[in-house]
DNA sequence: CTAAGTGTAACGAACACAATTACAGATTAG
DNA sequence: CTAATCTGTAATTGTGTTCGTTACACTTAG
């Protein structure tokens, strides 16, 4: 399976955008096609990243904290969390070899260039851009 | 458990390109630290993308088809076809909510660009660079 | 108080990945 | 020719990840 879930809150925070009103996470897993629970279990992370604010109790739910215009994906992505694009090698080095014994390293690198470059891509797209299209869908 | 056949796959190439010469299946395991299996099943995916040329039989084994200086990462990274950097929600939208309408379109720009981003880093990798730093550790 | 939310833990099912076993086929040495 | 040593590949298993689901305590509006 493979992990959703920065598409997932991408979706939520372009929903609670263009609803500008709270919504709660029933319809936002409406929405996005899933199970409340994943969603409130997204919100966690997008809360702790001041992206959100959500209040409990009844009429409760989600709205941005911030306007859409200074939400940049780079941020979303940050409160999620993904894992790594590119997996090092982690088991530990055969001695005897050479190549073995620098692999991490050097993979390490080219690891963090290519995170860096995935994190420059999302650093230029805003919230607002993705709603945008969005309104001027049909 | 995370991916590690592109790491799999760059740290053979560049044990290859150190050995200068054929090495079986077995020797290469050890170097990654798994199972020559594992290894013969990503020769396979290489040596489609013509990097490299297998040799069955005694003796057998694989050596680069190219020289390192006209290997790039990138060619390693199509060749082992990782999966996206960025996965969109594949599962159907909800007809009467615009934003769950629109989002599969608006992601699959999002995704193509970072997926686009990492293939632009990796382009400008050869496995000479890599090979270089291993030549120049200790 | 009651209804309608969130927060969060616990468990399960589906899936992805790597490891492993097994064996057929190819090639070389003798 | 035969034995030894490789690769190619299918099949199975073990493990971890992710998501869905249920359950329930807590919070707040009315």
């Amino acid at each position: 399976m493979v992990n959703q879930q920065f598409t997932f809150a991408v979706h939520i925070l372009t929903a609670l955008a263009f609803a500008e009103e709270t919504m709660d996470s029933q319809h936002l897993a409406a929405s996005v096609n899933t199970n409340p629970v994943v969603i409130r279990r997204l919100l966690l992370g997008l809360r702790r990243a001041h992206l959100v604010e959500t209040y409990t109790g009844k009429h409760g739910g989600t709205k941005l904290s911030k306007r859409p215009a200074q939400i940049s994906l780079l941020e979303v992505y940050d409160a999620v969390q993904p894992r790594p694009v590119i997996a090092i090698n982690e088991r530990k080095a055969l001695k005897q070899c050479r190549v073995s014994c620098n692999m991490r390293e050097i993979m390490s690198g080219v690891a963090a260039g290519a995170e860096d470059a995935v994190r420059q891509h999302l650093r230029g797209i805003t919230l607002q851009q993705l709603l945008r299209k969005v309104r001027r869908a049909a």
